[in-house]
DNA sequence: TTAAAATCTAATATCAATATTAGATTTTAA
DNA sequence: TTAAAATCTAATATTGATATTAGATTTTAA
């Protein structure tokens, strides 16, 4: 019983990283895989899943890396975990019934689908620049295995 | 993506059908995998999960079967999913962080903690005597694989 | 008494998500 | 020019959920 993917976490967590190193450059998988503590070659793949929806970009080489493609205030939850888990998940039924709909109902549909359209439109509607505003350093120091503040690229 | 197992779709699908032959007595897995169209050795499986909780009962031998241990306005949709899938998504983060709470709270925390509790009150209030009374007999029709009607168990 | 119909259990198989490994390619600083 | 640091890709390994198989046990109608 889980909402998103590991790998959508990982995403999430990626971004917010990114961004925070967004005057820096390109920032590194190994990097960042340090700062979400998972698995570099993992990572690899689920950034590579944020390039096709133009959420990354990726510089090859040294000094490479991902970069944001776009401002944090134009990327919603919903682009990233829909690039990771697709979106599958809000066309379907709680039960996972075929036929499910308003006429022929499963005994989740009237609940389910007003809570599930909750869901939905909290995700497209929050940025990674909300995020930002909200959440607390203490957070960031949390997730990103950091010991205080943003850590410098130190490479 | 997904917010129940599949073996608690089976599990929720099979209460149903086995409140509907609580006059008959003991209902075979196999007849009621035939009906939710599930491999029948998964189900007995997955019944057996539901002994446990008290929600079942279950008798061997020729014309056995399992049938409900308590009443159905006393089976809460929730029970029934905590005996198969558990209860861990419910204390569990959107982002699945450990240090995630109100002092420390991830991106989604705020909104995901209210969301969550709704759902879970749902769950818990809601009992399988209400589905019996809010579902058509069309969607039955549709889950339960039958041509029409409340089927007569023909063994 | 026996055969059939059922549960019950343990072992194994399959599949998708998650993760690892290996190595090819690209880029750039020295 | 070269070595290091990076992406990129494909192949493989691991794990947990899902499913199957096999067979032991229980019960009862005939």
């Amino acid at each position: 019983m889980r909402l998103i993917s590991q790998g959508a976490q990982y995403a999430i967590s990626a971004i917010i990283a990114i961004s925070k190193h967004a005057e820096d450059g390109a920032v590194s998988a190994s990097y960042l895989s340090k700062s979400l503590n998972c698995p570099t070659a993992y990572l690899s793949q689920i950034l590579a899943k944020l390039k096709k929806p133009g959420i990354l970009k990726s510089q090859r080489g040294l000094n490479g890396g991902v970069y944001l493609s776009k401002d944090i205030d134009s990327i919603t939850m919903m682009d990233v975990i829909a690039a990771i888990d697709g979106t599958e998940f809000f066309d379907k039924c709680f039960m996972g019934i075929e036929g499910c709909g308003h006429i022929e109902p499963c005994p989740f549909h009237h609940f389910w689908s007003v809570e599930r359209k909750k869901i939905q439109r909290w995700l497209e509607s929050t940025t990674f620049a909300e995020v930002d505003e909200k959440m607390t350093q203490a957070w960031f120091d949390l997730r990103l295995q950091f010991s205080s503040g943003v850590p410098s690229l130190s490479r």
